[in-house]
DNA sequence: ATAAATAATTAGATTAATCTAATTTGGAGA
DNA sequence: TCTCCAAATTAGATTAATCTAATTATTTAT
């Protein structure tokens, strides 16, 4: 399950209010996000189903271990982004919160990592904000990096008509959950399986193929 | 008024098929969507009423000349950030197009702007495709670029606490439509006005204060 | 301790984008 | 021309995120 863009700034709003050392009130969080308090109520308990805040009224609304992984996950993702966006495309102080507000939602894990690669892993953004490292890295790589006996799942195919025809026709389509059975002693072809089809991908394939590794 | 994602993926793909020499018809339109053609009808009507196509069953449905504004805009978002992401960023081939589909609605004209300047303006994609040059370049530029008497919507405003709480007393503010009155002879001070209230600013804040120009 | 003020929740409505099921429209073949 | 199949539309429901107005709960101040 993935957040709304709208829970996701709950989650962050939420996460900051925290980071200040305040506590994240209904009417608090109204004025930070801009909506009226009903609005929060109603997404407060939302977030509390999916188990990613807690909340009473003492304390108000507080982070649990997978909301505070998320709002991190957000955060870190603004913070790349205005990083990026000031030192290499020179783009104005003045417009640089506002386009990561935008930017932190659509951009996912992968093109995270590379601008990440790119800036070469910056430690603060360019307010000098900490920028928050993700708790467990979420792996995610190319098929050739895959060890024997994990399991992955499929983020994105090659564009070349034939090998997506191929991928597609055994099943092997993004989404999927599949595990790495063998590797050809050359590590020139790949035994993977999804529990029902066995499938072998040359390295070649491997290499251009995008899957996210999945703990276990 | 600017379109929701939604709209503008309606319009983009409707682009695509005129350019694919095909007949945008409720049905291809609902395939290529991933909707069903109910809800594809609802937003003819929808896009129809902004004056962003035209329909009738012969000729399904047209873009008009702002609907064509609007999807080149988008299409050319895609590509560029395509571009980029191949270019600079060295993301992998499959995960390109996805990637792009997500930023391209929520990208500023202005970082876009800064992307095509960081390539070299480049003509096409990574595949090949043609980038789409704007009809009539939306001028976004800093306040000390804007000539005497032209009108100007404000984007950006400075990030530094004193100079942003000037601003705002004196209403001016992102969103607001005012016209450069006079530059002073050596250009350090600019006299605007929104018709009410006169605000003199230095070229330091006017080199900060992004805007957009507004067509006569 | 109680009234007044403030905060939170509930109830009910709205909007955008979608669906399914049913109906209508329109062209293609006999 | 008339019938039939496919395409399109209408009708009515659903979901997420929001609102306003009214109610309930909790503080705070006297």
């Amino acid at each position: 399950m993935s957040l709304s863009h709208t829970q996701q700034d709950y989650i962050k709003t939420i996460w900051r209010i925290e980071d200040n050392y305040q506590v994240a009130k209904m009417k608090l969080i109204a004025e930070e996000i801009g909506v009226k308090p009903p609005t929060v109520s109603a997404m407060i308990r939302q977030l509390g189903n999916l188990n990613l805040i807690t909340y009473s009224k003492k304390t108000g609304a507080c982070l649990t271990k997978n909301g505070k992984r998320e709002a991190e996950r957000i955060i870190r993702n603004h913070r790349l982004i205005e990083t990026f966006l000031q030192k290499v495309l020179n783009l104005e102080e003045s417009l640089l919160h506002g386009e990561a507000e935008k930017l932190e939602h659509a951009i996912s894990d992968r093109v995270i990592m590379k601008i990440d690669e790119y800036l070469g892993y910056p430690s603060t953004d360019p307010h000098g904000s900490k920028i928050p490292v993700p708790y467990d890295n979420p792996v995610t790589c190319t098929l050739d990096e895959v060890g024997v006996d994990i399991d992955f799942r499929i983020s994105g195919l090659p564009e070349s008509e034939k090998e997506n025809v191929f991928c597609q026709q055994n099943g092997f389509i993004p989404g999927g959950r599949w595990t790495v059975r063998q590797i050809e002693p050359n590590g020139e072809s790949y035994l993977v399986t999804d529990g029902h089809n066995y499938l072998a991908l040359s390295a070649l394939l491997a290499k251009v193929i995008i899957v996210e590794v999945i703990d276990k």
